[in-house]
DNA sequence: CCCGTGACGGGGG
DNA sequence: CCCCCCGCCACGG
């Protein structure tokens, strides 16, 4: 638990089942308000982690509750099955924007938080 | 060292 | 809804 990217995972290894939340919320939980497209740079870096399928990187769209990954690769498609398979809803068939967003916003206490940056659970 | 490039966000038009 | 601009910051050429 020390570098950037290790908080970012850290946090959001803990986006519960069905929930999400943005690069930006997890930017400013972690105590760097302005780095959210850090956030995004960690989350794409979860592919050369050992451990990086341990976080759900599914869950975190951007702070309107579109995806925003690019689909060249599929990428949004594949972001939107796996949302999709947790019950999550899109405003249509073909639509990147979760409709209900702020109602399946994760809000996680300060507390939680603190306690997961001060022990590093793991 | 300068510069382009983003899985970003906020503000305006 | 769309578009643009600007601040942000790590990385790679």
């Amino acid at each position: 638990m020390r570098t950037f990217n290790e908080k970012v995972w850290e946090v959001a290894r803990h986006i519960p089942y069905g929930k999400v939340t943005s690069y930006g919320r997890i930017a400013k939980l972690i105590g760097a308000p302005q780095a959210a497209r850090e956030v995004g740079w960690a989350m794409a870096a979860l592919g050369n982690q050992p451990h990086g399928d341990a976080v759900p990187w599914h869950r975190v769209v951007n702070g309107e509750g579109r995806i925003s990954i690019s689909n060249h690769d599929h990428g949004a498609d594949e972001q939107r099955r796996l949302l999709m398979a947790e019950g999550v809803l899109f405003d249509g068939d073909n639509d990147l924007k979760i409709s209900g967003f702020t109602a399946i916003l994760w809000s996680p206490s300060p507390v939680e938080i603190q306690h997961l940056l001060d022990e590093g659970a793991e």
